[in-house]
RNA sequence: GCGCGUAUAGCUCAGUUGGCUAGAGCGCAGCUCUGAUAAAGCUGAGGUCCUUGGUUCGAAUCCAAGUACGCGCACCA
């Protein structure tokens, strides 16, 4: 360039294809090399703390995308609080044991050619060792952990997380204990949790149980309800109707009904509803007992238990398989019974309450399982007995009509319920109800047991097993019928195995009464009631309150091999008698053997379980059980095992939520009200937030292909399936794209993420964002602006200056209140409104010339406006980094070291978050402001209504404002306004400018007046406009004797002739659209302008290149371009007009309002 | 079945304490502007603010009932 420009410190800025995703790698290196996140919190250490306690993330898999929004959440508010002058613990933790990394390690094993196909086969990898055997696979699980901690560390600090991160190899070489991050497979987690449950035992809490529960033979463990739900599958099972004879009334049965046929071989009562009607049901010399309403129903409508006959249109259909014959409905099977020619006969009704206590004969009394005391097998009895509920009876002595209540209905089954304790969980509760012991038939494998005579060494969940009830059952004469059944029955959700409601022997945490505030249920309520849940709109404590009000008591273990050792250990000789060791010291005081073993291993299995203590009372040995940990006991012990008491309760914790209430979130409560008596909540306050769906809205599942792993989305790409299911490539997204996205976002729903949400969160934010930034640095470069220079006080610079600084102050504002209450989506789009209503497309566009306009060719005054306008947009800029850091600390990181031009932190996350300058307020000049923007939105629409580009002058524009401030804003932005709408004048009108009509809406009018508007339409017209208008919103308007709504009447407003008239909201504008001569000539020259610029462009000029420039075109063209040439000339940067077109020039032609324009231009 | 929540444009969603003509983005149609622009602006079509009733001068907003969907709990013989 010919002028002696200043050096600028300000680096040129890339504003097309910026690749953000390399830029954020750099930025990590910049971080490591300088030390950032050290020296950041060297600069809080010692001031007030802010306490954040992370929830462990599951580490057995790389990121997807759905981890990143919690993760960003977790960073961006500990940035915000970092850069607010808090102190922060910066441990981040990881999800260690459980049934979850089991299920992966199996996977590996079975890769590597094992056999595995039962959980036995797990305990034989070492063949005939058990516990070497379970050594291995406990090594392979803490392998795996690792393995993918260290994974998910790499990914979390890629995504810009801020943590103690477990770096190098020496890192990793430690004992989880001595690690940064924290791990719920530590040795001071573990030992933690044994002091809880000491504690729980202490109070008394703890027990072991017998409860019905869904069992999966292949896998040997039990399934909670989260897993059942995943699993249920339609399937067809063969049903039976059974018949049970009444002691006392020979000749009369009852008739009941299963899906599934094993369990009536510990069948011990039957329920009725003692609100039923039953009826007796003679067929051939025998009476059966049916409900009334299930006898004729047609069962293959479901879904109907309500009281109201329903509308025969809104009668679903069961789901059925195809294949399987319909169900006849009960009346049929009898009349099918009956033969040809014969039929049943409905000899008598008696009420359900009747039938209660009546005694009958089981279907399978002969069996040794049937005839032992307290039920059966006799570990079941030994509890049963010692639980004190139970009489000294045999299953098959107890049989009895039993009151099942409302949960008996007739419109599935007969109506009586075949009740068996020992398989099925409202059963097992009946059972203990009524006196009726539990027969438990099946193993962990789901096999029959001894004493089951002919099904003994049989699978339940065979189909041949029934075949074999069902033969049993002919010789005795027990079958009724049997019958082809479809239903949802809940499956094994890792090996589809069908599950089996299996009575179990687990220990749990009793909880206090159901649906009371008593005991430990109570305690937690109390606390739950101390912290905040957000955001408001969840009732998060609503939901959990619900939760702690309803759910059962606490099953703690989990017969599997990885977790958790709980520490109870049972008398060898007494499985009543048990103590829980509450530390390692306790159990190396109390231990008799296996210590020197167990010495110098984690607190796993199988080293553990070598340890036996002495029973006091007894003097027998004791030894642990087998069991481990349910995992909600490793996640909700961090309160207490991570934090140090200094730093509880955490200010902030924040998760997604669903599940979470009884997961973590519970967990947590729980555990934190135990180890605290009561006296301290976990955190003070929780954010919840919604899941991460595809693009479409749709859950994302690794099988369907629509789920994006982390990796992918940050920095190598990958495809997902677009609208119409076709692959769809994406390029990498990055961090910072990712993560305003997910902040921006409303956390109390779910969030669409995908290669085209992101696509939009760029342009919609980021992009204006850096447009903004590079068109300052760009113009500063070339400008040599040394942002040294003295400030020109506020009060000095120009009004659109000052109104910027001052929604700045307000934006300010917005963030800082708004991170306070943990809200960052409002930060997030006040700063996108900011930015794109304000900075980009108001601020930057309307003062283009005050940065392009020449140093040199500026008056004293002229330079000092200029310099205002750098310092005004630089001081903005600066802000905006600063806000924005904590969301997206990538992208606002690379434009603070530029912007901060060798001056102030050597890292925006090294600053203090912005505070608002109140003297830089000015509520009137942003009120103003935002009303010249209305008034010239208005003109833009009333040019468009006329039909004239913004490009050809106008004479003037008239504005009737609404309220004070639009007239100040006409008064003090006349010349902006005028400009901006390219009229000559602008003047405030005190007198209407539009003139209203009203017309009847056609839509309605002939509904209105019975087919014929007409005379309506004529008296309408007569009318004055306005007083119908008023009418109308007043709600009162008639025509003809017809009341009228604003819906029937089509009110408009028009300008008088010459003019074009817009309003909003009481402002009304009104355009000149007559053009003069003068007019029509300087828009013709701003024509020439724009097509001389677009020739520029196309001969690939620099925006500083001068040019030679030729116009050839007709005489009122020319005339036009003669008088406007300085202007042309100018805009154009053309410092010669030629006569003749440049023989070496770039040439163009075109044609202005329908003229013929030759442009030749040449650089000189 | 019990409890909680949600319902606003074709799609995704904003809408503070009730207030005048209910908004944005994307998509669609048309127009415009443009040497910071992967841009942007304007206009249009598209709304029973789920329905009904109530409170109020006035309801998308508050209350009640209903409907649909989601979630939690219980259950699925």
């Amino acid at each position: 360039m010919a002028d002696a420009v200043p050096h600028s410190p300000f680096a040129r800025v890339e504003t097309q294809n910026v690749d953000f995703p390399a830029l954020e790698r750099a930025i990590l290196q910049f971080w490591d090399e300088k030390d950032i996140f050290e020296r950041r919190k060297a600069r809080n250490a010692g001031r007030p703390r802010w306490s954040f306690l992370d929830g462990p993330i599951t580490a057995n898999n790389p990121m997807g995308v759905h981890h990143a929004w919690g993760r960003t959440y977790k960073d961006a508010y500990n940035r915000y609080f970092a850069m607010a002058g808090r102190d922060l613990r910066y441990q981040q933790g990881f999800d260690c044991q459980g049934l979850w990394v089991e299920v992966e390690v199996e996977k590996e094993l079975k890769a590597e050619g094992k056999k595995l196909d039962a959980k036995r086969d797990i305990e034989n990898l070492v063949p005939g060792d058990e516990p070497a055997s379970i050594d291995y696979f406990v090594q392979r699980c803490k392998d795996r952990v690792d393995k993918y901690a260290r994974v998910q560390t790499d990914q979390s600090i890629r995504l810009g997380y801020w943590m103690n991160w477990d770096r190098g190899d020496a890192d990793w070489a430690e004992r989880p204990d001595e690690r940064k991050s924290y791990f719920t497979m530590s040795e001071g987690n573990n030992y933690t949790i044994w002091s809880f449950l000491k504690k729980c035992h202490h109070k008394g809490l703890i027990y072991r149980g017998y409860d019905v529960m869904p069992w999966c033979g292949r896998c040997g463990v039990g399934l909670s309800e989260m897993e059942m739900k995943e699993g249920y599958k339609l399937v067809g099972h063969k049903a039976a109707f059974v018949k049970l004879p009444l002691r006392d009334r020979p000749g009369e049965n009852l008739l009941v009904w299963t899906t599934t046929p094993w369990t009536l071989t510990s069948n011990v009562g039957a329920a009725v509803n003692p609100d039923l009607t039953y009826l007796k049901v003679r067929l051939k010399d025998e009476v059966y007992y049916v409900a009334k309403g299930a006898f004729k129903l047609n069962r293959m409508e479901g879904g109907g238990d309500e009281d109201e006959p329903t509308p025969a249109a809104k009668k679903k259909t069961r789901d059925w398989l195809d294949g399987v014959p319909h169900l006849p409905s009960i009346e049929q099977h009898f009349k099918s019974k009956a033969g040809k020619g014969a039929s049943y006969e409905v000899v008598g009704e008696v009420k359900g309450a009747d039938l209660l206590g009546l005694a009958y004969r089981g279907p399978f009394d002969g069996l040794p399982a049937q005839n032992h005391e307290y039920g059966f097998p006799e570990e079941v009895a030994k509890v049963t007995r010692q639980g004190g509920q139970w009489p000294a009876v045999t299953a098959a002595a107890a049989h009895k009509v039993i009151d099942g209540g409302k949960d008996v209905t007739e419109t599935e089954g007969t109506g009586i319920v075949h009740t068996a304790p020992g398989c099925g969980q409202i059963d097992y509760g009946w059972g203990r109800a009524n006196g009726l012991p539990p027969v438990a038939p099946i193993d962990d494998a789901g096999t029959f047991v001894d004493g089951f005579g002919p099904l003994e060494g049989m699978n339940a969940a065979d189909p041949a097993t029934a075949e074999v009830v069902f033969e049993e059952l002919k010789k005795a004469d027990r079958l009724f019928a049997t019958e082809r059944y479809v239903h949802r029955y809940p499956h094994c959700w890792r090996c589809k195995t069908e599950l089996l409601y299996r009575l179990v022997d687990e220990w749990f945490i009793n909880m206090g009464p159901r649906n009371t505030e008593e005991g430990f249920r109570g305690d937690i309520m109390k606390v739950v009631d101390r912290v905040t849940f957000l955001p408001e709109s969840l009732n998060g404590r609503a939901r959990e309150r619900d939760w702690l009000w309803n759910m059962g008591d606490w099953m703690v273990s989990k017969k599997r091999f990885w977790g958790l050792t709980l520490p109870i250990w049972v008398d060898d000789q007494d499985p009543t008698d048990f103590e829980v060791i509450g530390s390692r010291e306790e159990l190396k005081e109390r231990a008799v053997e296996g210590w020197e073993e167990f010495d110098g291993h984690t607190p796993h299995r199988p080293w553990v379980d070598k340890v036996k203590i002495k029973n006091p009372r007894t003097g027998n040995l004791m030894s642990r059980i087998p069991d481990v940990g349910n995992p909600w006991l490793d996640a909700g012990i961090v309160a207490y095992s991570t934090m140090p008491a200094d730093w509880r309760p955490a200010d902030f914790i924040t998760e997604s939520f669903p599940g979470q209430f009884r997961n973590w979130f519970y967990a947590l409560l729980a555990m934190s009200t135990m180890m605290s008596d009561g006296q301290e909540p976990p955190f003070k306050t929780l954010l919840g937030h919604g899941l991460v769906k595809d693009q479409f809205g749709k859950d994302m599942h690794k099988s369907e292909g629509n789920s994006i792993e982390f990796v992918a989305a940050a920095d190598t790409g990958g495809t997902v399936r677009d609208a119409k299911g076709n692959p769809q490539p994406f390029a990498a997204i990055g961090a910072d794209v990712m993560r305003w996205l997910y902040c921006r976002q409303n956390p109390a729903g779910n969030v669409n993420f995908g290669p085209d949400p992101a696509d939009e969160v760029r342009a919609r934010f980021i992009l204006k964002l850096w447009n903004c930034y590079g068109f300052f640095c760009n113009y500063a470069a070339l400008d040599g602006f040394d942002p040294g220079l003295p400030q020109v006080p506020a009060c000095e610079r120009a009004d659109i200056d000052r109104w910027l600084l001052s929604d700045l102050q307000l934006l300010i504002k917005t963030a800082r209140a708004a991170f306070e209450r943990y809200d960052v989506m409002a930060f997030c789009l006040a700063a996108e409104e900011f930015v794109d209503a304000k900075l980009s497309n108001w601020y930057v566009r309307r003062n283009r010339d005050r940065f392009w306009s020449k140093t040199a060719e500026l008056d004293e005054a002229g330079r000092r406006d200029k310099r205002a306008a750098y310092q005004t947009l630089h001081t903005v800029l600066l802000d905006l980094c600063r806000l924005c850091a904590p969301v997206i600390p990538f992208l606002t990181e690379v434009m603070w070291r530029n912007l901060r031009a060798g001056a102030g932190a050597e890292s925006v996350h090294l600053t203090d978050y912005p505070a608002a300058d109140e003297e830089l307020v000015d509520a009137g000049l942003s009120e103003e402001m935002e009303a010249a923007r209305g008034v010239v939105s208005l003109g833009l629409t009333a040019r468009n209504a006329a039909g004239v580009n913004v490009r050809r002058p106008l004479a003037g524009l008239r504005v009737r404002p609404a309220g004070d401030a639009g007239r100040r804003a006409v008064d003090r932005f006349a010349a902006l306004i005028a400009d901006e709408l390219n009229v000559k004048q602008v003047s405030l009108a005190e007198e209407p400018l539009l003139r209203r009509s009203a017309a009847l809406n056609p839509k309605t009018a002939k509904a209105r007046f019975k087919g014929k508007p007409e005379p309506a339409a004529a008296a309408l017209a007569g009318m004055d406009p306005e007083a119908v208008a008023a009418d109308l919103a007043a709600g009162m308007f008639a025509l003809l004797g017809v009341p009228l709504t604003a819906d029937d009447v089509i009110l408009t407003e028009a300008a008088p002739g010459g003019w074009a008239g817009a309003s909003d909201k009481g402002t009304q504008v009104a355009i000149d659209t007559r053009i003069t001569p003068e007019l029509r000539a300087e828009g013709l020259a701003r024509d020439v302008v724009r097509f001389v610029q677009n020739a520029r462009k196309d001969a690939g000029l620099d925006v500083a290149d001068r040019i030679e420039l030729f116009l050839g075109t007709d005489a009122e063209l020319r005339a036009a371009i003669d008088a406007h040439w300085p202007t042309i000339a100018a805009e154009t940067q053309a410092v010669r007009r030629l006569d003749a077109p440049p023989a070496d020039g770039f040439t163009a032609a075109v044609a202005v309002d329908g003229r013929p324009l030759t442009i030749a231009l040449r650089k000189v």
